[in-house]
DNA sequence: GATTCTGCC
DNA sequence: CTCTGGCAGAATC
């Protein structure tokens, strides 16, 4: 119970398997590692803590999570899952058909960045294991240390236990950010535009490289990181090569310290690798959620993933999935600027504002840097226990000073009063330079769409205009035919949210890049998000009572599909821009002639057993709060884009194994 | 808009 | 004794 646990080690031939590890937050070099002893030791050191029964709190909150989810699953009805086949199919197949193997990405990682750095700096450390960071936090342990099962996001007393040997270097980011720079001035010979994530590590688009030189690109990996080693005076690193950026971040890490693996352009290549691929090693999938898809589903590879498409209601963010972190500084504007420090508990009203001072003078300044005023206010406490709360306030002006913070801050810790503290933090977001709404508004990447509209983006025309999100709003489907609410699927807005920042930032690299090359890249993302529709099934209105709706709502858009010959199914099926289905808002190109008939013969024989139900059982059983949730949710999407889902319900990222950057 | 959770390094 | 800090995005309310 309680922190960490190892998973099984299963034994097979692929590559990242030997990589495998051992912990959830594994890391590599993990491979000698007394698992069990390094599990006891741990469980003892925590056994009893105030953080060891927060993090029993929290597990069985996630318990009771999966419980949850188990009970909607078995609702499933036959309908809902063959529905849900379709759209996961569809899905597939067009994400396959966008498959671009155009493009090689490489992503650079950092052999134990910090503790190596620290090594060269004093040799004497060489050979010994070594720890950055301190008795309650370690960030980076060397490879000597990861023997005795220490690793980063421990805490350095367990980790003594676990090797009373180590030795603690206290971190010094100057001394990080100097090696940084110098590995950046070795990229950037290989992509001037490299995406630089954290100080270790980075992603270069090494197309062009290699196509000029013409050269492997595993030449230029081993290249790349023997200029590296040279050039920092000894740092080793991995690199990982794929068509992108999501598969060569997995990558670097199979022959992790000091290795590379490449993994070709070729569909074959890359769907074997993906397919026993355990989810944990997507971007995105971390502890809490490879357990629920374990638990739920019995997903454990992404071959199940896609697989078991059709169950998947709940599941992640796609851009954390999809996109992999692959944080830009550069060209990526911050959405929030924050601090936090964390101290011995404490009840001290004097001391908790004199700490609040302090965080409010430390924000400001680094706002003043970035030239940041803020309008949202958020506190953050730990309380002794390990309890976390947030606590925001949205100001009609917009604040930067430390004065304007602190007092502000100040009320809102004073409301929380009495409370033992061991964490303190300060957040400010909502910034100036936004507009309003700009997180939700699709309308907003205009400069995307002019760059792109230009050249490839034949897809998202249809989505750049307001209309079709109005109407995708309104198109709410009964699927469920005993009246019950069954499963929600939310398909992403295919600009919805950050993907347009992603699209934006991509564009933004366009712009500073002022050449073509680009362009491709920026279009690949936009096809990425063009294939999310978006699916909803309540459980109240009827199923014709829906359809009369639509009929009224999608006048000005076209109406019939002459590729149907039924006159019946031609009633229940309409296509929206010939494109869209009018009923679950599935996308269906005109192109696929077959599986149109096929989806409209599905609605069809729902409407029928809809009707059909409706006579047998008169009195749908929809509870009150079911009505109620639905009215709400209609009144919502009237006026803003769908936000559909009340529980677990979104989108799977199984489409990031296919898409592209 | 407020709050909490999840994830990454 | 002693379990970080800073950020982002999504979900939920």
């Amino acid at each position: 119970m309680a922190m960490e646990r190892s998973d099984d080690v299963t034994v097979s031939p692929h590559p990242w398997q030997s990589y495998n590890t051992v912990y959830t937050t594994a890391k590599a070099g993990m491979e000698g590692v007394d698992k069990e002893k390094v599990q006891r030791i741990v469980y003892e050191m925590s056994k009893g803590s105030k953080y060891f029964q927060n993090e029993e709190r929290k597990e069985t909150f996630i318990r009771h999570k999966v419980d949850n989810m188990r009970l909607q699953f078995a609702k499933l009805t036959q309908a809902d899952l063959f529905h849900y086949q379709k759209v996961a199919d569809r899905r597939i197949l067009e994400l396959e058909a966008s498959r671009d193997l155009s493009r090689i990405w490489l992503h650079v990682d950092m052999d134990a960045f910090y503790a190596a750095v620290e090594t060269l700096s004093n040799p004497t450390l060489k050979g010994r294991p070594m720890a950055v960071g301190s008795m309650s936090m370690i960030s980076t342990a060397n490879y000597e240390a990861r023997k005795f099962g220490v690793r980063s996001a421990m805490p350095g007393f367990i980790a003594r236990k676990l090797c009373p040997e180590l030795i603690f270097v206290p971190t010094d980011f100057k001394k990080y950010t100097y090696y940084s720079d110098l590995t950046r001035k070795v990229f950037q010979r290989y992509d001037p535009n490299f995406i630089a994530g954290s100080l270790d590590e980075a992603y270069l688009d090494i197309t062009e490289v290699c196509r000029e030189r013409n050269v492997k690109s595993e030449e230029i990996a081993q290249e790349l990181r023997d200029s590296v080693y040279e050039e920092t005076g000894g740092l080793t690193c991995s690199a990982g090569v794929a068509p992108n950026r999501l598969l060569a971040k997995v990558c670097s890490d199979i022959n992790k310290p000091n290795g590379q693996y490449v993994l070709p352009n070729d569909r074959l290549a890359v769907m074997t690798f993906i397919s026993s691929l355990p989810i944990r090693k997507i971007g995105g999938i971390g502890k809490v959620t490879e357990h629920i898809l374990k638990e739920v589903f019995g997903i454990n590879t992404c071959e199940q993933m896609l697989d078991k498409g059709s169950y998947l209601c709940a599941l992640f963010s796609p851009s954390t999935a999809g996109l992999g972190k692959t944080d830009s500084p550069q060209v990526r504007f911050r959405k929030s600027i924050s601090n936090e420090r964390t101290f011995s508990a404490t009840e001290d009203e004097v001391l908790m504002h004199k700490k609040l001072a302090e965080l409010a003078e430390m924000l400001s300044a680094d706002m003043q840097k970035e030239g940041l005023h803020g309008r949202t206010l958020t506190l953050k406490l730990k309380t002794a226990s390990f309890e976390v709360r947030n606590r925001a306030m949205t100001l009609q002006n917009y604040i930067s000073s430390s004065e304007d913070i602190l007092k502000h801050a100040s009320k809102l810790l004073k409301a929380e009063l009495p409370v033992s503290v061991r964490l303190i933090g300060l957040r400010v977001s909502q910034f100036n330079g936004e507009k309003s709404g700009a997180t939700a508004d699709p309308t907003q990447k205009t400069i995307t769409n002019f760059i792109t509209s230009g050249e490839a983006n034949r897809n998202n025309s249809s989505f750049s205009d307001v209309t079709d999100h109005e109407f995708v709003s309104d198109t709410e489907t009964d699927l469920s035919i005993d009246g019950q609410r069954t499963c929600q699927l939310d398909c992403r807005d295919p600009f919805d949210g950050n993907h347009s920042l992603d699209v934006n930032y991509q564009s933004c690299t366009l712009w500073k890049n002022d050449g073509a090359e680009k362009v491709q890249t920026s279009d690949n993302d936009a096809e990425s998000y063009y294939h999310h529709g978006c699916t909803e099934v309540l459980g109240s209105t009827s199923f014709q009572g829906q359809f009369e709706g639509k009929n009224v709502n999608s006048g000005s858009n076209f109406l019939e599909n002459d590729r149907l010959d039924s006159s019946c199914q031609e009633a229940v099926m309409l296509w929206l821009n010939d494109y869209k289905c009018s009923l679950c808002g599935i996308e269906l190109p005109p192109s696929f002639v077959e599986e149109r008939l096929e989806h409209s013969d599905f609605h069809f024989a729902e409407k029928l057993q809809k009707e059909e139900s409706s006579i047998h059982q008169a009195p749908v059983l929809i509870s009150s709060q079911s009505r109620d949730q639905k009215l709400r949710n209609n009144r919502q999407s009237k006026s803003k884009k769908p936000k559909l889902s009340q529980k677990e319900g979104s989108y799977t990222p199984i489409d990031y194994f296919f898409v592209k950057e």
